[in-house]
DNA sequence: TATACCTAGGTGCTGTATCC
DNA sequence: GGATACAGCACCTAGGTATA
């Protein structure tokens, strides 16, 4: 076999014999070896010479051939995986055309039904690689270019760019909280920590972030050995490894674990709580204490108090377990477990009272902020003092007509986003619901548009090429007669025809395909445009991109029907996907080709609010047992 | 019929890709 | 580089199939 040149990254032919061969990564190379990564999660280090690169594979195929691999199902998945895979589960299979996409490699058909279904694959001839070199570039750059552009880097998951716009009105709602801000505890663990941490006793030896990770690993096994392998009520970072952490003792004794999570710091508490600390005030960025290999923070008034009371509850032999290499009991340690643990951390008041006053309580703009949003929650009912009940749909969110739609709703545990959100859009528009109400409309508004936008996107998906003009008629085919009047009817005429909101946003998620999907979020786009919430809050939805898109379109035109906006809200969506994606740099889903729409880099399409971060509040609550008296002396 | 084994599908959690 | 969403993984269970 003749020498060819291997490059770190590309996709590599490993034939061993005529029968077993193998699609590969290059990982690193030499000049007489190369380490390959295999698709199935092998790797090994192979002679260069039994290697190709799988485009010159390609390349050398006979041109009668047109230079193209025909295979059988069965046999591609052994070269990527080593098995057949008889059953070829969606996640292989997106594998292999992720694979082949990312390498510049074409396949037909897109589907792949049977084991003996034959795929073809091909060279891309349009596809450029990220990692070109210059010269490539230049060559690049002279050749004409009337078909594809070159390949960017994998598309954005948000098609619409929506995220951005919902995560400022989640900010607003509740600063300083994310989606891993649920437990109390932590706050006062990591206070503690730095406290302790950024004393004069650990100048040297290991470096104080080493030392937190250990601190944090001895917490989470006493925590585990105290909640055995059946209570999950108690959740902390790392709850995945319990089974393991609870098995790794010698004859009942423990010592410190040596994993919790893959990579502690960027997944551990330190990091996933750290502007969250800052935002409650108990700590303030301190880059300099870095400089002096200490932990970046320092405390607050309102830190020191919350250490000291977190201090309280820490066990006096528990420091020199976590930081030194000893082994303890199963029962001593399941007895620092009681004494640690986040869920009794609130019968301390000292400590309860110190978090409150970060939390809710203090002076800062972001607990006002959080303050304010947890006082108009328990106004409403949506937050109470129940924290054990699962929590139900507050009988006032309900409008009567609507009833029979809740009663079917799942219960739900604690305080969900759709939730809270709904019971805002339900009612009146005054000032003191705005900035709920106003989030309520752009995450619904933002239901609708991507509705729309993925009956499109599934159409790319089975077709390739699609019109907007000829989707209307998809859509309208699969409705029901009701749902076809109305989208034939001028837009007010839909809007007063269409279900109410509440009835459509489960409905959205509960009817099977794209097509009825979308005919659902046309009714909600057309219901909530013609309803006074809407139009009372608007103007703080100026310059977002789903009113944007409603007034261009909707609001321009109101003698339209539904079904005659349709394709020029369509080609208004993909417009702006087509912005979003060069905003973004990365690879547009699909592009207008006169008058269709073509597939290019298809994701997935899932719909859904945004995270307003409601679920992790209620928990906050919940583990400090909150209470109507606690707001009542924040006033 | 009992049992073992296999697979699909659901769920929850972690690690990483993506976005700003 | 920080914050976030989500893909992927591990685990579990139900149901189907093969075998004794």
């Amino acid at each position: 076999m003749k020498e060819i040149d291997l490059a770190q990254g590309q996709v590599v032919l490993w034939e061993v014999t005529t029968a077993r061969r193998y699609l590969a990564i290059v990982r690193r190379v030499d000049s007489e070896f190369a380490e390959l990564d295999f698709f199935w999660g092998g790797r090994k280090s192979v002679r260069t010479v039994e290697l190709r690169p799988f485009v010159a594979y390609l390349d050398e195929r006979d041109k009668n051939s047109r230079r193209v691999f025909s295979v059988k199902r069965s046999t591609l998945c052994e070269m990527f995986f080593n098995r057949p895979l008889r059953r070829l589960r969606p996640k292989p299979a997106r594998t292999i055309r992720n694979a082949l996409r990312k390498h510049g490699l074409r396949y037909d058909p897109e589907e792949w039904p049977k084991p003996d279904t034959r795929v073809r694959i091909w060279r891309d001839c349009s596809f450029v690689s990220v990692k070109a070199s210059t010269v490539d570039s230049t060559i690049e750059a002279l050749l004409p270019r009337w078909l594809e552009p070159e390949r960017l880097p994998p598309s954005s998951r948000d098609p619409l760019g929506l995220q951005a716009y919902a995560e400022r009105l989640a900010n607003a709602l509740l600063p300083g909280l994310t989606v891993f801000t649920t437990r109390a505890g932590y706050y006062g663990f990591l206070a503690w920590a730095i406290q302790l941490l950024n004393g004069p006793s650990f100048s040297s030896g290991p470096t104080r972030r080493e030392r937190l990770n250990r601190l944090e690993r001895g917490l989470v096994l006493c925590e585990f050995i105290q909640h055995d392998i059946n209570d999950n009520s108690c959740a902390l970072l790392g709850q995945r490894s319990k089974t393991q952490l609870l098995q790794g003792h010698e004859a009942n004794r423990y010592r410190v674990p040596t994993r919790i999570l893959k990579n502690q710091n960027s997944a551990g508490a330190f990091r996933l709580y750290a502007t969250s600390l800052t935002s409650f005030g108990f700590a303030v960025d301190a880059p300099d204490l870095g400089a002096d290999r200490l932990l970046p923070y320092s405390l607050s008034d309102f830190g020191e108090r919350l250490a000291r009371g977190f201090k309280r509850r820490v066990p006096d032999a528990f420091t020199n377990f976590a930081l030194g290499d000893e082994t303890r009991h199963r029962d001593v340690l399941r007895e620092w477990g009681g004494q640690l643990c986040f869920s009794e951390l609130r019968l301390l008041e000292q400590y309860r009272r110190a978090f409150l006053e970060g939390f809710i309580l203090g002076n800062s703009v972001d607990a006002e902020r959080r303050f304010l949003t947890v006082r108009r929650l328990f106004q409403r009912g949506l937050l109470t003092e129940r924290y054990e009940k699962r929590g139900q749909i507050a009988p006032e969110a309900t409008a009567e007509d609507d009833s029979a739609a809740a009663e079917e709703a799942p219960e739900l545990e604690g305080l969900s986003n759709d939730r809270v959100l709904l019971y805002f859009y339900d009612q009146a528009p005054t000032n003191d619901n705005r900035d709920f109400q106003t989030a309520a409309v752009f995450e619904l508004l933002g239901l609708g548009l991507s509705a729309i936008f993925r009956v499109l996107v599934e159409d790319l998906r089975s077709h390739g090429r699609t019109r907007t003009s000829e989707l209307g008629d998809r859509i309208m085919r699969d409705a029901d007669a009701r749902t076809r009047r109305l989208w034939s009817a001028p837009l007010a005429g839909a809007a007063a025809g269409a279900p109410t909101v509440r009835t459509l946003v489960p409905d959205l998620f509960r009817v099977e395909g794209a097509a009825q999907c979308a005919a659902v979020g046309g009714l909600l786009l057309a219901r909530l445009v013609g309803e006074r919430m809407f139009r009372a809050v608007a103007p703080n939805l100026t310059g977002s991109a789903p009113l944007i898109l409603v007034d261009s379109v909707l609001r321009s035109q109101p003698e339209r029907s539904l079904a005659q906006a349709l394709p020029e809200l369509l080609q208004a969506m993909v417009e702006r996907h087509g912005e979003v994606s060069v905003n973004k740099g990365r690879q547009r889903w699909c592009y207008f080709d006169g008058e269709a729409v073509v597939k290019d880099d298809l994701q997935e399409m899932a719909l859904g609010f945004h995270s307003m971060r409601f679920p992790q509040l209620y928990s906050l609550c919940r583990d400090v047992r909150l209470g109507a008296e606690d707001l009542r002396n924040g006033n």
